[in-house]
Order: structure tokens, then sequence, then C-alpha cells
DNA sequence: CTACCATTCAAACGATCGTTTGATTGCCGG
DNA sequence: CCGGCAATCAAACGATCGTTTGAATGGTAG
């Protein structure tokens, strides 16, 4: 069960709940009132400070996306400002973001799982917000990609970005098999994660 | 809406149905009262043949499972029978049995996407179910994969195998933003799916 | 102190959930 | 022709869902 955390706010602790809960067992799959008992808040504080579970659905979304975006977009232009950049470089923008954030708050690590979960839902809904949210950053990483990539043509390149999505999702939110063992800090793991990450797709991407 | 086939029994529709619903909405967002009602069977009929909703779910999968299994490992066999075999015929002996079944029955293109639904359900059950009745293929596609990949230790292996399985799900489910175009079939589309992977998956396994 | 306003609260709303019941159907062996 | 039995059916069960209501609370500005 996720910690209620006491000396935040009623909203943040909502967020911080919902967001657990969500990665847990998915955004039908967690009621309202699982959120707000384990957030330790009335049943009604959900409706009032969000207007509807699908609003703070949205919001969960929104609260760290925001952040990021800007992380991802700000680390693609410090590799773009290096002449001499290379796959891994990007590849790295993209992902030590998702990383940080992971690290940084305590529902970080949720929220990777929330996003992967978002894509396995095909709601048309929530497909639009996400696309209106995140498809300009998608859109410069491809761009990024595509000068770093200039033997692939706009389709192949395109087929091997969304298995390469496909991947970073998966194994950033740890569907896979692959437990952190007790003796490894869950920091290190995931840097792990990340560095296996980085060298395959990148292998991926240079397949001829 | 699902196709309700007139000519199959009770059973049979509630199983084509709720493979349809389960992969649109998820196992806790189709309900029962969905699934029989575009089944065009009473809602009783799922707890007279399979007792619950969850052991509808398992139902699901096995019929499915216990098919595409045996195509896995046979296609397995035949390949390890050829002393020349390349990453690619592994791979293809993972991917293809999944490709054709999706194309043989009406339903099969949304079992893959039920099953990718499965691993972001983080559900112990469910986990421990698929675990039972898929892990010893898991298994022996691992061990031909150590046979050809002698430069990976132990550890270094599974991470990949991890990311490839992850990238497999993801894009067979069709989770990514290609969307297939109106002049390509639907059985042209999943083959280019599976061309794409392969080639992608065996480099970033190759990688030193 | 009082009046206000944002917030919290218990309670209830109607809808829908998975499941169960008991009657009804229709086929099939004797 | 009839008794039995698997299958289907309408109806209802209690539980839980998201949401709404109206009263209680508590701090703050006038």
């Amino acid at each position: 069960m996720p910690a209620a955390q006491p000396n935040f706010s009623t909203r943040e602790r909502i967020l911080g709940v919902a967001e657990t809960l969500f990665a847990r067992h998915g955004f039908a799959g967690a009621s309202l009132r699982q959120v707000t008992a384990a957030a330790k808040v009335n049943l009604a504080a959900v409706n009032y400070h969000f207007g509807s579970k699908e609003s703070l659905i949205e919001e969960v979304f929104r609260r760290r996306l925001d952040e990021l975006n800007r992380h991802r977009l700000a680390a693609l232009a410090a590799v773009q400002a290096n002449p001499a950049r290379v796959l891994e470089d990007v590849l790295g923008a993209f992902v030590s973001p998702a990383l940080e954030q992971s690290m940084d708050s305590a529902g970080g690590a949720a929220f990777v799982r929330v996003l992967a979960r978002a894509y396995a839902e095909h709601d048309e809904r929530l497909r639009r917000f996400l696309s209106d949210n995140y498809g300009h950053v998608l859109r410069e990483f491809a761009a990024a990609f595509a000068r770093l990539l200039p033997h692939l043509d706009k389709e192949e390149l395109y087929w091997r970005l969304d298995i390469v999505a496909g991947a970073l999702t998966y194994a950033m939110a740890d569907f896979g098999m692959i437990k952190r063992k007790n003796d490894v800090s869950e920091r290190s793991h995931r840097e792990q994660t990340a560095q296996h990450l980085i060298r395959f797709a990148a292998a991926g991407l240079r397949a001829p």
C-alpha cells in the first residue's frame, strides 16, 4: 500500500497515491475509494479538487510530463550543441531524464509504469491527450535521430524508433522478468537498465 | 464492436468476444455484460461455462497459448536441427508462430494484444499463471540464444532478452505510433512488423 | 466578533459490477 | 411419448463504482 505523506496537501497526496495505484492496478482497476483511503482524505476530495476521475488521471500525467518534457528537450539541446555527438548521446538525452525523475520523487518510479500503462490502454481520449502533450518532444527526437542515421529512409527510421520506444517503455517500467536483486540499490538497478537499453537500441538503430 | 459469430457455440462465442474486448479495454475495463451482449448470449452463460470472470480470463489465455507454445517449440526444434542456423532464425522461430496465429483466426490478432496487456498488469495471480504456462518456452529459447551468443555472459544475455521480449510484445501488439496504411493489408503489415523486429533485435543482441 | 469562503466530511445518489437463483427451454435415450 | 438433463433465460442479489449533496469545519479579512 502506498504511503500517505502527511505533510503534503490533500491535492498532492491524492496525486501521489493515485500515481502509485494506477501503476499497480491500471486506471479502471484502481478505484477512487482505494485512492482516497490510502491517501487518508475524504472520498469527495477527488471530485472537489479535480472534477472527475478522468481529470485526475490527466493531472497525474501533466504533473510529471511537463517536467519530463522540459528536461528531455534541454538534454537534447545540450547534445545537439556538440558536433561530435553520437547515437548514444541522443538516446541518453531521452532516457536519462526519465531515469532521474524516477529517483528524485517518491512516486517517480511509479510514473514510468503509468506511462507504459497508458500505451497499453487503447483509449482514444487518453491517446489524444498524450499525443497533444508529448508528440512535439517525440518529433524533435525523431529529427535528431534522422540526422545521425542518414542511411535509413524515413519509413525505415519510423519503424525502428517505434521499436525503440516500445523497448524503452517496457524496460523502464520493469515489465520484464528481470528482478532487481536485493543487494543492488534501486538507483543502480535503473542505471543498469538505462545503460543496457542504450547500448541495445544504438546497435539496433545502426543495423544496415 | 466485435462480431458475434452465429455458427459457433456459446462457449466459443464468449471466448472470442472476450478476447477482443479484453484487448481493447483491459481485463477490469471490459465487463461481463459487455462481453455477453456482444456475443449475443445470456449474462449467466459466463458463470455457467467458466465459473467466474477470472477463470474466463485464464481460458482466453490457455486456448491460444497451448497452440502458440506448441508451434514455437516446433519451430525452434526445426531451427536447432540446422547447424548453420543464425540469430535471425531463432528470432524467427519465436515471432513467426505468433504472426501466423494472428492471421489464421478471427481473434488471433487481438490475442497478441491481450498477452501484452497481461504484462502490463502486475497482478500476481495472472503472472504466476503465465509463468507456469509460458516459462518453459522462454527458457528453451534463452538456451538457444545463449549458444549463439557465446560472447555474452549469462547476466548480460538476460538483460538483452528482457529488452527483446519487451520490444517484441510492444510492436506485435501495435502499441506504437505506426499506423497501418489503408493500402497495406493486415497480413503484410504484420509481416513487415516481424521483419523489422527481427532485424533490429538481431543487431541489438549482437552488439559487443 | 462577525461574515465569508475554501475545504472537509458523512451520507446518499443511481448506475453498474460479478455472481446466484429458479424457472423454462429443447433435445435425446429409453 | 415421456422423463431427464444440459443449456439458456429473466430477474434479482449484495457489493462497489463515480459522483453529488448539504451540512460542519476552520482560518482569515473587514
